[in-house]
DNA sequence: CTCCTAGCTATAGGATTTGATAGCCAGAAC
DNA sequence: GTTCTGGCTATCAAATCCTATAGCTAGGAG
């Protein structure tokens, strides 16, 4: 019914998550402006306005969460000028930033399983080109897909406490 | 650079995402707590006090949140009684809660990789028996690896106008 | 030189989330 | 009975998140 702890972790009485990475992540992007904004950076976006139009979210909360955002590394300012139109920056999506592609479309996969209409809503997550339906999930890198039965937890050799995880 | 939207979608100025997928998400599940109570759930926590203990949130914070991922339906509640004790109940994950288990540990696999120290932290997502690593993101169906570049949206066949995704 | 606009900043207020602390309640132990 | 305990509920205060509204500002257009 849930996942595996081996080793040193196999009793859980012993030990305790103090800073665990799921808690980290959800300090420092675990907001819907944040995860709108994301959307649509992965969506192609890159400009203020379009970011706010996009999302419906006010200037004020965008402007926020780009600061926010690219201060944490997410996403690096670059300049651009439309001919006529004075300098401005855009924001261009990091590695660190693309590496949510995974979280932000699961939560994707998810809503549109269990939160929307019968048909799932509209639209469809596909591959480019063949049109191939796209799944989020954990497999092993051999490529075997993995229920959460699968699934364990171990600690690095060097592993001295009960810290993070 | 993003993805690419295909079809009546490859013009984005003609639509915009009204109730998209991952905004209902958030809305629902998009608090620090609540990934933190299914975190634990996926550990195999099912009992009040352990949420509680494990999490190291406030009593009224975990009965809160318990109350509200069970109202949704990602929890079911069971009754049980631990000899010489008085019937509780407990929290079960129901397919819904389960589901989420790619949603939570792409968090917890970027967290690793970018909120840790260099290491990424004392603890690693295997296949249990083989041991081998895990990875959360996107593929097709047939088993390929997908970037950004490779994902599209397309629209279903009746799509009426623009509403969700 | 004045107007216009994209891209922000400032402020005020409400809703939500969280922590801290305290209290309740039903049954088992005695 | 009375006490004890697991499993909650209630209340208060602080922080965060979001909306709404208004204003600023640097450059191009005229």
């Amino acid at each position: 019914m849930s996942l595996t702890f081996e080793g040193v972790l196999a009793d859980r009485s012993t030990w305790r998550l103090d800073n665990c990475s799921i808690g980290k992540s959800m300090d420092v992007i675990g907001t819907r402006s944040s995860m709108l904004i994301l959307r649509e950076a992965f969506y192609g976006t890159t400009r203020f306005d379009d970011f706010a139009r996009r999302t419906k979210m006010t200037d004020a909360i965008v402007a926020a969460r780009l600061r926010e955002l690219t201060g944490i590394g997410l996403f690096a300012k670059r300049a651009y000028q439309v001919p006529g139109r004075r300098s401005r920056y855009e924001y261009i999506l990091t590695e660190k930033g693309r590496d949510l592609v995974p979280a932000v479309f699961a939560l994707m996969q998810w809503g549109k399983k269990h939160l929307q209409g019968e048909d799932g809503g509209p639209l469809r997550l596909v591959e480019r080109g063949t049109g191939e339906p796209v799944m989020i999930g954990p497999r092993t890198v051999s490529g075997r897909d993995l229920d959460l039965e699968d699934l364990a937890i171990v600690a690095h050799g060097d592993w001295a406490g009960p810290q993070s995880g």
